[in-house]
DNA sequence: TTTAGCACTCGAACATAAAGAGTGCTAACA
DNA sequence: TGTTAGCACTCTTTATGTTCGAGTGCTAAA
């Protein structure tokens, strides 16, 4: 086990390294006017604590640094919980504040404060649509051969897509069909609407239409759309001002991988509900090696329905981006239950 | 007047440093099989074309690097026509065959290609919807408080919004709502919707309703979406490939640029018709001092509606990329025209 | 007009040296 | 016994030459 002082030291060498990107060395703590040991007593703790492999050091004789299981203790055991200034606690607030943007704007927009206030890179995955239900399909002809097949939810959220008429489809036919799908489809869930059309409508509409296959395909195509939010990223730059990063390889790693939809998603998929923090090789992802991140899923009621995420190096301010991360997800996880758990 | 020495000399050298990215000397021009003069002879002419302003030493006794003057010259002048792969034309002529994923994805797909077949950035500006037309309006009440409102255009184009209901409306009114709406404002252009829908419906809503007055505002803001295209931008980090980007902060100014929307609309704002090429400090923007853009706009009709564009070091393989810009604007004209231009 | 020859310049690569920050170890100290 | 001062040692960083090669400009000869 480690003993307090010990304890004191490692989190001082991690606070210092975080604040400066440079190795930390003995002389340098022992002049800090909260340590009052001499630099030989701190070399031979953080002697120690590197056998233990808390610290590491980039040469034989340079400063030390935290190594990953430095880092994860530091964020297990010596976190001190951080407090948000007003200014940032208004910043996040105005954010659902004004909802006539529409949901999406605002998740964006959440982004963009995010990144900002932290000066790191943020990524938003915006709320799942899948368990939405059907409120209303329409069909609306563009001219004789093609139409719009639309689907709105129960949250407002609109999907659709362009399609081909089948020939010789008159526009009593469409009307009818509009009603049969409303009929049967109204309160489905988007998820399960797929199977549910060829189930509760063919036999109507085979008894009343014909050529209806192409347009129930259309509908059921159209309803697959999206399986997963939008994923939004801010300051996608703001790595670059890391110094750790001053290398255009190590950049390069991290861009390629923001600019991949699917990897981004794998990265901050939601696993345990509550603020989750991976470090370095924690994350699946190789190009995360020299980066950390800080994770919270939020939720309209009990059910999470999207993830909040800031990327940073290593070196990141823990403590703060924590209490950030926490804060928005519980607020965003308000409004959205406020707004939209009124189906339920 | 250059001489036709000079030309060939300019020619070969621009073309070699394109290749090679390294400052050309005389001594390895002399060597190529298809220069039959000596150094010393090419040093005189080089040092004319500097004098004349073609051509930049980086310092006293390096090779010679083409200037924004020189590539001006070569781009107007000494460009060999270059012809596509049959390849390349079959992958462009794939990006609009299959319609069924809707243009957007088209689109998109189109900006992602043209960054794999280059190996440079490409943007595209996707297509202005600024004019066309409103096909059908529609109010889905999502409860009693919100209702979404539906623009659905004569070209597939859907616009959707959430709004809140006035107090105490019925499910008459809204149908009735509806119909004076589509009643009136079918084939209004968008541009033009936010003023027609006051000038043309507030006498019939005033006769039949009352608290219509948020509905309409809902819909005039509605229609204000989306005055430009959407931006889609491939291989963002092609950037890094480029030897003269090795710099971080050289990457960072363009990266910077790249996730401003605003910045890149300017930057491709189309100008004149056909393909422009802009290098280096000819384009506006200042993090472009090193970087060239080749951009041609797409139609329907005859009516310009959209822009693609390459975005590379000003040591560009401008032939090659001025051809598939070219030959992809041509080919996205052709298909949307066909696509669209039955409406006019 | 072209080219060979030559002196000259500059950057890249490499070696060397000195300075500075840091360590580990030992011995003295409280 | 835990703490600290002292010291030799290590390694990086920075500065300073040195050399090598690629390139130039100029002059004079072909």
């Amino acid at each position: 086990m480690l003993t307090d002082r010990q304890l004191f030291i490692l989190q001082i060498i991690i606070d210092d390294f975080i604040r400066s990107a440079q190795p930390v060395g003995s002389r340098n703590l022992a002049k800090k006017d909260d340590v009052s040991y001499s630099p030989a007593t701190i070399r031979n703790e953080m002697a120690d604590l590197e056998e233990m492999g808390f610290l590491e050091k980039t040469h034989t004789s340079s400063g030390r640094v935290p190594s990953e299981k430095g880092y994860r203790y530091y964020v297990d055991h010596l976190l001190s919980p951080g407090s948000l200034r007003r200014s940032e606690r208004t910043a996040i607030h105005s954010i659902f504040a004004d909802r006539q943007e529409g949901l999406e704007k605002a998740v964006q927009n959440a982004a963009t404060i995010l990144s900002e206030l932290t000066s790191y890179t943020s990524i938003v995955l915006g709320p799942r649509f899948n368990d939405h239900k059907v409120r209303n399909l329409q069909i609306i002809p563009i001219d004789t051969r093609s139409a719009v097949a639309i689907i709105v939810t129960d949250t407002g959220h609109v999907e659709n897509r362009i399609f081909s008429l089948p020939e010789g489809i008159e526009p009593e036919d469409i009307e009818k069909m509009v009603n049969i799908l409303n009929d049967r489809l109204t309160g489905v869930p988007l998820s399960e609407l797929r199977q549910k059309i060829y189930k509760e409508t063919t036999e109507l509409m085979r008894r009343h239409l014909h050529n209806y296959e192409a347009v129930l395909h259309m509908f059921a195509e159209a309803s697959a759309g999206s399986p997963i939010g939008k994923l939004f990223i801010g300051g996608k730059t703001n790595i670059f001002n890391q110094p750790e990063f001053r290398d255009v390889e190590k950049v390069r790693l991290v861009m390629d991988m923001m600019e991949k939809e699917h990897d981004m998603y794998e990265l901050i998929r939601p696993t345990e509900s509550g603020v989750q923090v991976k470090i370095g090789t924690e994350n699946a992802e190789q190009a995360m090696e020299d980066c950390s991140l800080i994770t919270a899923s939020y939720s309209v009621g009990n059910e999470p329905v999207g993830t909040i995420a800031i990327l940073g190096p290593k070196r990141m301010e823990y403590s703060r981006v924590i209490t950030l991360v926490d804060f928005l997800s519980h607020d965003m996880t308000n409004v959205l239950t406020r707004l939209y758990n009124t189906r339920t």
